[in-house]
This record gives C-alpha cells, sequence and structure tokens, in this order.
DNA sequence: TTGAAAGCGCTACCAG
DNA sequence: CTGGTAGCGCTTTCAA
C-alpha cells in the first residue's frame, strides 16, 4: 500500500508537504504541488480513508438502518437516499434490522462504532425497537434521525407522515362534496392505517356523523383484490347504498 | 468520547491492559479483566472501529457495488448479501453504480480508499465498465468478485450464470420430448437472453433442425403481456402450429 | 501478569 | 513556502 511517505521520498518533500499538496492547498509552491500531484497520479495512490477519518475525527459516513428489502417501499427509499448520499460527498454504510427489526439494536452499535457521522434509522410495524441505544446515542455526538412509525416521538428527529391529519382531510373533503353515507374499507393492520381511519372518523363525528357500522367493513375480510371487488359489489347493494368509500 | 484511556485510568491501569481484558485475552488477571469489564459496561464504551482498523490494517467490511435497486432482482441480492456479511462478523459498505453505471469507477475507489476487505461488483448490461481499475485491484490486495454479465472475464473471479448452456439445455429437453416444429419469442435485450437463444439455437441446429424465421418473433413485437399474448395467438394459427414455444 | 513504547497513515500545528 | 512533530485510539511487541 502506497503511502503519503513514499511519495514524499519520490518527491523529495516531507510527507506534510505531499498532504498539503493533495488537498490543493495554496501553501505549497504551485511546482512542486504539481509535481507531487504527478506522481500521485502516476504511482496510483489512494489516500487511506481510516487514516484520514481516524485524525479528522469524521468519516463523511452516514449509516442507514431498514429493516428489510422485500417490501418495495425500501428499494425506493434506498435508491433516493444513497443518490441524496452520494451528491453530498457521503458514503453509505447499510444495515438490515430484519423484517421484526430483531437486529436493529447491534446495527445501531456497529455504525456508532465505526463513528458514523449521522444515523437514519427506518422503525416498520415494531415501532422503535432499540429504544435506548437511540436515546444515549443523542446524548452523545452522534445525530440519529428516526423514519416510520413512532409510538412515542419523545425528543428524537423524526419524519413521518401524518396520517390521521391526512385522515381527517379525505373527511372534510368528501364531508364538502355533500356526502353522508360513507362506507370504510379497510381495518388497521398496523399503526399508520389505524391512524388515517381514526382521522376519518372523528372529522365525521365532530359534524355529527355518526359511524354506521354496517358499512365499515374490517380489513380481514378485504384483503385480496377480489375480496374488495365483492366488498365492494356488497356496499352498493346496500338499501340505501353509501354515496362514497373510504379505502 | 470514551477511549481506553478513560478505562485505564478509572480502573487504575494501562491502556494495554485495558486492550487486553476488553479482547478477553487470557493474560490479563481474571478480577482485573473483571472489573474493568464492568467499568467498560456501565461507563457505556464501544470501541473505535477507526482506529482498530487502522492499527490491524483490516476493516472487516465488504463493499458491494450494484447498479440500482428498481429492479427487484437487487434487492433480492441486497438482502441475500447484507445477511450473510453480517452472519460473518462482517459490515457492509453499499455504493449504487447508478442505472447505466455511471459510478462505477467513484465506487470502486471510494471503496479502495477506505480499505474493505474485499468487493463484491454486481455488473449490468454495460458490463464491466471500470475495467481497469478493477484489474489494478486485484493486483493490490483488495479481492475483488464480479457478479452479472461480462464480456471477457479474463483474470477476474467472477460468479454468473451460464446462458448459453442453459437455452441448450432447454433444446435437447424440448428435443427428447419429440418436438421439432420449435417457436422462440423474445430477441436478445442484453447478453444473458442473447446467449440463452443462441445456445438453444444451435442445439437445435446440431440434430439438424434448421430456425424457421417464421417461428423466430423479435423482442420489440412481445414486450407488453398484451403482445405476448397475440403472439402466441399468431403462433398457434400458424399451419402448421408450432408444438413448442421458447420464450 | 502488567506497563512502556512503537506505530498504523494521516492532518495540522508551530517554527523557521 | 516547508519540515518537524504531535497525536487521533487502538493493538502488539518487548521487557520487566
Amino acid at each position: 500500500m502506497i503511502t503519503l511517505e513514499d511519495i514524499a521520498k519520490q518527491a523529495g518533500v516531507s510527507h506534510s508537504t505531499v498532504s498539503r499538496a493533495l488537498a490543493n492547498s495554496p501553501l505549497v509552491n504551485a511546482t512542486t504541488k504539481a509535481k507531487i500531484q504527478q506522481i500521485a497520479i502516476e504511482s496510483g495512490y489512494q489516500v487511506n480513508q481510516v487514516a484520514r477519518n481516524l485524525k479528522t475525527r469524521s468519516t463523511k459516513t452516514i449509516g442507514l438502518v431498514i429493516p428489510e428489502v422485500s417490501n418495495p417501499y425500501y428499494p425506493k427509499l434506498i435508491q433516493f437516499i444513497a443518490d441524496e448520499v452520494r451528491a453530498s460527498g457521503f458514503n453509505l454504510q447499510l444495515h438490515l434490522s430484519g423484517v421484526h427489526q430483531e437486529f436493529e439494536a447491534s446495527c445501531i452499535a456497529s455504525l456508532y462504532e465505526h463513528r458514523v457521522d449521522g444515523i437514519l434509522l427506518v422503525t416498520a410495524e415494531n415501532g422503535l425497537v432499540a429504544k435506548e441505544q437511540v436515546k444515549s446515542l443523542s446524548n452523545s455526538q452522534t445525530p440519529v434521525v428516526l423514519m416510520g412509525w413512532i409510538e412515542e416521538a419523545e425528543h428524537f428527529d423524526i419524519v413521518t407522515g401524518n396520517d390521521a391529519h391526512g385522515g381527517s382531510l379525505l373527511a372534510s373533503h368528501l364531508l364538502s362534496l355533500g356526502h353522508r353515507q360513507i362506507a370504510i374499507i379497510g381495518k388497521p393492520p398496523h399503526r399508520g392505517i389505524f391512524d388515517r381511519i381514526h382521522g376519518f372518523q372523528s372529522t365525521l363525528k365532530s359534524v355529527g356523523i355518526s359511524i354506521q357500522h354496517n358499512l365499515t367493513i374490517p380489513n380481514s375480510l378485504a384483503e385480496e383484490d377480489q375480496e374488495i371487488a365483492s366488498t365492494v359489489q356488497f356496499l352498493i347493494n346496500l338499501p340505501p347504498p353509501p354515496t362514497a368509500i373510504f379505502a
């Protein structure tokens, strides 16, 4: 492995000068700089980021913890994050925390040990599993941002959708169109949907519309496309049928 | 950031001893060791892998270069690799080289700079873009394994499917079933399929069956499901129709 | 069983 | 403009 020292010898200067030259510092004589850079290229020198990271106390890498990758939502997220990270001149350390986030804690530990400059932690149905770790990390220097479903946001930095508000907006929209007989398909399989339905229903209630249970179809009856089709059929055949369906 | 030295002070020993104790070395007095480990846990010490990597000249991480992640094949690959890497106690540094592998070279450079212990390079339709880099890497200490389509394997370590042989096997199978009128759907959009068709056709030829061009449907006519359906319809209506379709 | 010391390759300070 | 030197935090000899 070729080092700064090797180049220094070849160029007849000190390794400090080489370091400066390769960082394109204006403190180096232009001729010397050119010569050094030339030698560096010819010899195929590649800086040792490990040493640099140790010295500068920064790794220019961010850690991404994501449950899995078979759910197509995650690859999309990874793609976006990876592009952004590269564009900013950072690196990505990827850890899969497992479908049930069973490795979440060890992923975080490993990333901290590698002194990544920041952690992006994507949670899933189980919420934030390694809560204590994240807490102690935020007390340290490492910034952590959570994405996904988090039960209690506490003092964490977090990016998530406001599902309840979304549901509420939907309800307002339908109400403004004059709908009063509104069916609901889908029972909460996980938090986000629960919140959406909850927001939807409470807005309905707030204007005095009571939830009609015969119009509320639990999710278990509407998992497959086919079942959804027949569920819709059933709703339409009701006397009177709903004028709108929230699904 | 808490270091070995901090723990050493607290325990009243030297940092060398702490290092040994945390590595569970038998050279350390059992009582001291227990005490040190206790302090380490209480203080929340986490080893600095950057420093360790510099000293040991090994990073326990492998670099994965993959074109993109929207093609569902790649997430599957990532999942598998990530699991294996973790199971072996390694870390994963992920780089997306871009749909057309436009970043392949810089990905490899970055991984080398980080002194990863090995690189897994997945190529796509463009083949191996950063050929020179890989060559010089294999001359260095960093092992590189290529996956995907590679035009010339040269001296690289490579894992790939034998598409031509696969096509040939398919042909033999159909022949053994007595088929002689065999249609082919799909023109090569990329190398693998080209090879498969080629292997298929040469096996056909080798037993004296000439390729019937009216039975060979170019891919451009069969990209969408719908078009494939009508293509099949067309083939079946031929006088005489093929008895088998290779698609 | 322990500590002192060297050194991984780099950056950055301080003199000159 | 340049070199010497210190030191990032760790592992690993070498002596004691």
